[in-house]
RNA sequence: CGGGGCGUAGCGCAGUCUGGUAGCGCACCUGGUUUGGGACCAGGGGGUCGCAAGUUCGAAUCUUGCCGCCCCGACCA
């Protein structure tokens, strides 16, 4: 992509109504544009890193075993009577009046529709287990919104949810999403640990939050330290197979947000390993049993020749919620510093004398080069200052950026920046463009 | 919803107390000089001061109502 042809209005000045850094950055890089309390729309560059992030997410959903499909936005009021929900919910339901006084509502979440559709076609226990989900946009009308996109009031959300036979089979599907949000988040660079969390009136022992610790979290945690840099399973996990060990692994180390906290549990982790801190939610496992399957009568019938409610439970990420979780993570005061896997291009560089024939051609070589090989290059062409061009390139914090000028050019030399380091490599025009298309700065 | 704060040019703000012809920086446009880490000079455009009503000779400024946004609290991916 030329910059000159581009949408990316960046901002040197930091709007006033942004307290925490991601949402500060967000809007300075141009990622995204606040419409009213609580919704954005999501500038170029902000919808570029929202979809490599949603399709991480995607293809672990998908590795683990789940399947995608998409139900909509609007949902009938009669669905969520039957579950007793459309009462329960209160006012974070955003309800809606059609034209023909039907009443509506914009769907703060799904179960109630996937529970509506699983029934309708599925009637025996030789149909499960069943794994499904989406992605798609919810809308909770908060009370209050406040961080950017961390706590909006539409979000893009990745809700799973699973059907099994009993409890002993659901837990494997929970185990499923357990480990595939490890890999997920992990992907991203994340560190998210998982916590206990409350289960409410089903109760049991099946529900986990997943953390990412940043001081700017709205939740206070408690863990054990070797949570934070456990490694993760990795992508040949056998998810068919027996799962619980890498749960218990995890499980059996104290971690709790402030809500289920038990200070005497904690005070048994070593004192140089208890960690207390803040965190972001990004994600919240749940087996919930027949909650929804008994009312709404989502039920098959078993070897015993009667009809059982399923099991149901229910996986989210806030996907649009992990973009702010990524920055707090990873940023500087110069802007964002993206990890490769979600960075919204892939090198950027940097014509430092646009109109300046040598440099001019050097550039389009390697806007050529790079795109040929995939690198999705992000080619600032702009009439703009050497200065500019560099704060800009620092704030939206593309991993790599080559650096072409005349003044280098007289030496057959250009500059490779590697933006998460500060470090600069000087070399040739070929060797830089070579050895950033073979990725021979990554890190992983 | 309770408590607090703020709405003045695209962004950041001053002016409001004490009513008297709407300002500053950045951004934008034109010309010129510049050009390797957010240049300089000169000129220029842009605001019915959130909306409405009221008080007044006169309202950004005072009064009332409404709307929007932000922060703290209880809830949530």
């Amino acid at each position: 992509m030329r910059l000159s042809r581009y949408f990316l209005p960046v901002l040197k000045e930091t709007p006033s109504d942004a307290q925490i850094v991601s949402h500060q950055l967000m809007l300075r890089a141009g990622m995204i544009r606040q419409q009213s309390a609580g919704i954005y729309s999501w500038l170029p560059l902000g919808m570029k890193v929202l979809k490599k992030v949603e399709q991480i997410v995607r293809e672990e959903q998908n590795r683990a075993g789940a399947v995608e499909m998409l139900m909509p936005t609007i949902q009938s009021a009669d669905l969520w009577r039957e579950s007793g929900r459309y009462d329960d919910y209160g006012q974070e339901m955003l309800r809606i009046t059609d034209r023909h006084e039907r009443e509506m509502l914009f769907g703060p979440t799904n179960e109630e529709m996937i529970t509506e559709i699983f029934r309708s076609y599925c009637r025996s226990y030789k149909d499960l287990p069943k794994m499904l989900y989406h992605i798609q946009w919810k809308f909770r009308d908060e009370i209050r919104p406040r961080f950017g996109v961390m706590r909006g009031r539409e979000f893009l959300m990745k809700d799973t949810y699973s059907f099994d036979i009993d409890e002993a089979a659901a837990r494997h599907s929970y185990n499923r999403m357990f480990v595939a949000y490890l890999n997920t988040f992990a992907r991203m660079g994340l560190k998210a640990v998982p916590m206990r969390a409350d289960t409410g009136p089903i109760g049991g022992d099946l529900s986990h939050e997943f953390i990412v610790l940043a001081e700017t979290g709205e939740s206070e945690v408690f863990c054990h330290a070797d949570l934070v840099e456990m490694a993760v399973p990795g992508a040949d996990v056998d998810f068919e197979g027996d799962l619980q060990p890498l749960v218990d692994q995890r499980t059996a180390l104290y971690a709790a947000t402030e809500e289920m906290h038990d200070a005497d549990e904690f005070a048994k982790v070593p004192a140089d390993r208890q960690l207390s801190a803040r965190g972001i939610e990004v994600g919240h496992i749940f087996y919930f049993g027949t909650k929804y399957s008994e009312p709404m009568k989502a039920m098959v019938m078993h070897q015993d020749q009667k009809e059982h409610a399923v099991h149901m439970g229910s996986y989210g990420v806030g996907v649009s919620r992990l973009l702010g979780a990524i920055i707090e993570a990873h940023h500087d005061d110069k802007g964002c510093i993206w990890p490769e896997s979600v960075a919204p291009f892939g090198a950027g560089i940097l014509n430092l004398r646009a109109g300046d024939d040598a440099a001019d051609t050097a550039c389009e070589d390697a806007y050529a080069k790079l795109s040929a090989a995939g690198l999705d290059p992000l080619y600032d062409d702009t009439k703009e200052r050497p200065g500019g061009k560099f704060a800009t390139a620092d704030l939206i914090g593309l991993p790599y950026q080559l650096v072409i000028g005349p003044r280098g050019l007289k030496e057959n030399k250009v500059e490779v920046k590697i933006r998460r380091s500060g470090e600069t490599h000087e070399m040739s025009p070929e060797d830089a463009v070579n050895r950033l298309a073979e990725g021979a700065f990554s890190n992983g």
